[in-house]
DNA sequence: GTCTATATTAAGATAGAC
DNA sequence: GTCTATCTTAATATAGAC
């Protein structure tokens, strides 16, 4: 990222980034982070630890990695750039309630990264900034374009909709009966919505 | 609690307790949970680490007591009862910027503790079914009274007021900048004020 | 003042990190 | 394999009921 090589990654090494990364997010999604040893990620993908020591130079790197892959998929699922954003949450909230394992691991990292020394501490920092952003964008257009409420500025309901968001993941964390899909559509579309001009009091 | 004392506990032992519960808060919102040893607090309470294990049976526990003394603490600042939470969260949110470590180490925590075997699940989803539960209560009661709008249940509201609450704090803590607050003022006030009447379109 | 539950500690087993 | 932190067990000191 940044320094990009010199000669670029051979096809092999590329095939097994994907393969380690893809394979740490089965493990980790399946028995936790913290509790989980490279050892096991590195059995099912065939090679020693020091193999996965090469491609990602610690346990917490390679958690960024698996994490960012996530990020990857999601915006590649849900249709390009930035737009559409406030309709599209609802659909990552089901997304992400048909991957527990996966969705509870980016709940704990992004608690436990809060600390500023801590490794993945920077990609939350940039996520975060870049999701309220993108929402922010998204939301402003739709407030031009007379769809949307303009009483509150574009950024403060972006924030609100993306802490709803990552709120309502933990309280589904707890009752997974929860429908956060069905929750944030009704943030987006009733609460959102532009106000009608009182026609008395 | 299974087998009730025959004698109680002595003046001393309960005095002890909360001298340990608050040693372990300053510490934990100060060096973390899992990197801190219980030797540190034991030390700064003066007293063996075995007399910790005696009044809390392992760590978790008094982890689970640090966060139920601040749970209580809050509850009393804020005056009594269930009543007026909608209008009280902006309050508890600044009580929260003010302690840094504490609050992170709450959000650490009721992510960390999702798993259904962790000690202090329990705690987590009965404070979270307690949390929302009484903000639905409020809203109801102010959907009822005609101050707050009615075209979405209570409960849906509340879980979004909570939601929005967990969401800004973990934001914040990326970014401390933030006034958490201040938007969870703009939620309770703006967002859910009862939409006029259209008179129009 | 005696008695026993509770408070405190000492010593060591176990498990996990490095 | 070494080291450190968590937790167990058992034994001693002390508070407070009677």
């Amino acid at each position: 990222m940044l320094v990009p090589p010199s000669r670029g990654r051979y096809a092999k090494g590329v095939e097994r980034r994907e393969q380690i990364i893809q394979t740490a997010t089965d493990v980790f999604a399946t028995e936790g982070f913290e509790g989980t040893a490279l050892r096991r990620v590195a059995e099912l993908v065939g090679v020693r630890e020091s193999t996965l020591f090469h491609y990602f130079g610690t346990k917490q790197e390679l958690l960024t990695a698996v994490l960012e892959e996530r990020d990857r998929r999601a915006h590649r699922d849900l249709g390009g750039e930035g737009g559409d954003m406030v309709s599209a949450l609802p659909a990552v909230a089901r997304s992400n309630a048909a991957q527990p394992g996966l969705t509870t691991l980016y709940a704990v990292a992004s608690a436990t990264a809060s600390a500023t020394d801590h490794a993945s501490h920077e990609y939350f920092h940039n996520r975060f900034k870049a999701v309220v952003d993108n929402a922010a964008r998204d939301i402003a257009a739709r407030q031009e374009a007379g769809t949307l409420r303009t009483d509150l500025p574009a950024v403060v309901l972006a924030r609100l909709l993306v802490a709803a968001s990552d709120g309502l993941q933990l309280q589904w964390m707890y009752d997974k009966t929860l429908d956060m899909a069905r929750d944030l559509d009704s943030l987006a579309t009733t609460l959102f919505a532009r106000p009608a001009v009182p026609n008395n009091q």
